[in-house]
DNA sequence: ACCTGAACACCGTTCAAGT
DNA sequence: ACCTGAACACCGTTCAAGT
């Protein structure tokens, strides 16, 4: 009884980083940002909280690592094709840029990631093997700088998202948003925000 | 003796939203967000922690109203004219986006503003002018889409300017930090990130 | 080597008390 | 009406002490 067979199955066990980035996550996930603290999180994983500074440096260290492996997740869920049927279908996507996972703050507040994001979705294989080696490189720089823009206009909407969310977290439904933003334009002095007036109308069909 | 005349010189009396935003602001701009406290606010305030609270609801509040208070002035600054150069050059401002201005974080945790911004630049004289009413919604449609991709996608930037600055404030040097995300790029993987390694030693020249 | 949990310095916010 | 500043509940982080 002692050759105990340790199956890969299910061991909620052992402290260690990848255990506690995941709980960081569920809790990003299930309550935002504010809500994930030492005490929560060593709480979920039934230990001290310092137990969790043995194998993560900081906070800011953990939150990065968290943010590292969302990213991973969606950029696997991408390259494996799955939601690969129309590119304009998956800009569109409004899981895309972090609105509904409430990970997605965290996105903005890393200066590397977004640019590796750009980077690791233009390295989809379909599109690698269009561009021969003798393409040259123009084209090699334009997939870059598209990707590039395309990524950082996402994490703008995203922190927009995010921060609508986290200013008010009944905020659900986009169009009663929208159409309440457009309602604080139409507030104001119409001299020195005269287009602000005109385009309220637009918003809510944006 | 009892009838001062009250210039509107400076007077650094009495306590008002206006002072506090302003005081923020100077915070902001010196040491950063983290600095901003409600404790160092009242120490540079000369005043109770507490009396803050009598002008401004919350340190949310604050956050968004220093957020206005800076987005007006750039706005301002920009119609004014005196950076109307060459659009291309206003731009590639690399103040645009709050690089140097360390009040920038706070922008891409306004879900409004971003639009109200973009509107804000549309609504320049100068352009307003050529689009005459016959010109149509056509236009104005382009105008509004234009403007609020362009500010998503300068907000997704300032975030990351500034999430590279909170780790690590010696940050200065766009080169050296460029050169370090490559050098980190090139660490991965290379079979499963080809296109990083490939592109690794464009970034240095963007 | 890894974990515990009290302790420390600090934060946003409240509130009785003053003027 | 406006301000003061102690008090409250909470936070990230540290660290002696345990196993």
């Amino acid at each position: 009884m002692s050759t105990e067979i340790r199956k890969t199955e299910r061991r909620a066990e052992a402290l260690s980083k990848d255990r506690i980035v995941e709980a960081a996550i569920a809790i990003l996930d299930a309550e935002g940002e504010a809500a994930l603290t030492f005490r929560a999180l060593s709480a979920r994983l039934a230990t001290g909280s310092g137990a969790i500074y043995w194998h993560v440096a900081d906070k800011q260290t953990l939150l990065a690592a968290a943010t590292d492996a969302v990213i991973e997740q969606r950029a696997e869920r991408v390259a494996d094709g799955r939601q690969q049927r129309e590119p304009r279908a998956a800009i569109r996507d409004p899981d895309a840029g972090g609105s509904s996972t409430r990970s997605g703050p965290a996105l903005g507040r890393r200066p590397d990631v977004p640019r590796a994001v750009a980077v690791r979705g233009a390295a989809d294989p379909r599109r690698r093997r269009r561009s021969a080696r003798g393409a040259g490189r123009a084209r090699q720089a334009g997939q870059f700088n598209a990707a590039t823009a395309l990524l950082n206009f996402i994490l703008g909407v995203a922190g927009q998202n995010s921060a609508a969310a986290r200013l008010d977290p009944r905020i659900g439904d986009r169009t009663d948003f929208l159409a309440a933003v457009a309602a604080q334009w139409t507030r104001r002095d119409p001299a020195r925000y005269p287009f602000l007036h005109r385009i309220a109308g637009q918003l809510a069909g944006t």
